[in-house]
DNA sequence: AGTTATTGTCTCATTTTGTGACAATAATAA
DNA sequence: TTATTATTGTCACAAAATGAGACAATAACT
């Protein structure tokens, strides 16, 4: 038998957001030999903290720390469990699934999104995948188990949260335009929005300090550049 | 050992708040011939849903089905891990320590909060407590492991729904006044409210249904009774 | 110097919210 | 019967927030 590592039953999935393109992406596995994708997860080991476990999971896929980081709902249904998925993907990457069968136990998980700035990330693919790549979220392969279901899920709490608090600066980089900072707004909320009336709103709410402007060589008016005034909104 | 029934390390906690005497209620349990206050949980059966197994424990504790249940945050800190309490209260309540050591496992805890119409409720302990009862959320026992921090949280996440949801209903009988639901959102809130303002913003919702004004008695003019349009707010 | 595309800001209309006023009314007191 | 009292439903007006457009300012190009 194994030697125990990891808590069992427990995994965690993570779903990556970043901004390129004007559209939003997030990070999607591809695991060795099967077809299969699935957003990146991972295990706790047994004397870690559940958050800890998942930030070093965003390291290793990521190559980055301190980021925003939000839990937003665990998934426990009993239809979770697919024992023949893992033991495919197992079997695929030569390992022993006799020594690994708390793996194929049911698992409930865990689910958190990220923000992150698209420019510093160095996808990173683990052990049991061939790659780790930003995706479209309208261009999204067909997800393993219900992981489909835990990227609409995190959508719809970033933009539950896009109102309360000013979380969409995070997918940008230190200094950006306003024009920008909107784009990301449209993306997340998936509509246009007006240009002034944003402008007006955002600048009110003081949480924006002006710099100088950011001379793009194109043949009209500069526009100012911006960063967010408080450090990790938490 | 013990037959397995129960997924290891997951637990879940519920926070069930009443509304009572204008004020915010949730129930506490009080362990047998120890002093521990605790939230009502439990576990989850190895083919059961979470969210099933929540409702089973809510079903025992209140009496009532279809409750108003909403999943808010998973707890896996390391420090969460107090085997010396679980050993405790065991041990108080006769058991063999031995037979349920799976129960001094390291544990993660995924809380829900419940709202309920506090007069349907009747408070049940379970096999390990001498009492399941109302608190005030301002005249809470000092509660163990975490758990304070679990109704913080929990109070936390019922406010900010409340902008967004009309979960306030659930926390009255079918039937109520404008005055009756104000006095909820300001026991939520913990703030006064604007009595024409609050009214105003209600009906114009469209969510409420006008009936019979409900004569109390009392010298002066009689309010309208409401009910909530939708069923089950979710 | 004129053109183009975009930006920052202003103005006015519309909608929402804050705040108080007031008549309506159910039971009680005179 | 007729005041009195406390509370309710609704209105009116003020203040604030938002929608929608106008327009001058301005980098770079023609």
């Amino acid at each position: 038998m194994e030697v125990k590592e990891y808590l069992s039953h427990i995994a965690y999935d993570s779903v990556i957001f970043g901004f390129s393109g004007n559209k939003l992406k997030i990070l999607i596995m591809k695991y060795h030999n099967t077809g299969f994708f699935a957003l990146p997860g991972g295990f706790v080991r047994l004397d870690e903290d559940l958050n800890t476990a998942v930030r070093r999971g965003l390291k290793e896929r990521t190559g980055l720390d301190n980021i925003y980081l939000e839990q937003f709902y665990t998934f426990g249904d009993v239809a979770r469990f697919q024992p023949g998925v893992m033991k495919t993907i197992l079997e695929a990457n030569g390992h022993d699934v006799a020594e690994n069968h708390w793996m194929l136990d049911r698992f409930i998980s865990i689910a958190y999104y990220a923000l992150i700035n698209y420019d510093k990330v160095v996808p990173t693919p683990d052990a049991l995948s061939d790659s780790c790549d930003w995706y479209a979220l309208d261009k999204l392969p067909p997800l393993m188990q219900d992981h489909q279901q835990i990227v609409e899920k995190a959508l719809q709490t970033l933009r539950d949260n896009l109102e309360r608090k000013l979380v969409g600066v995070n997918l940008l980089p230190p200094l950006f335009t306003m024009n920008e900072l909107q784009k990301v707004y449209e993306a997340i909320l998936g509509e246009k929005l007006r240009r002034t009336t944003f402008q007006r709103k955002m600048l009110s709410l003081n949480f924006l300090q002006r710099h100088d402007k950011q001379y793009s060589g194109k043949a009209h008016k500069a526009p100012f550049l911006y960063s967010f005034k408080q450090e990790g909104v938490e």
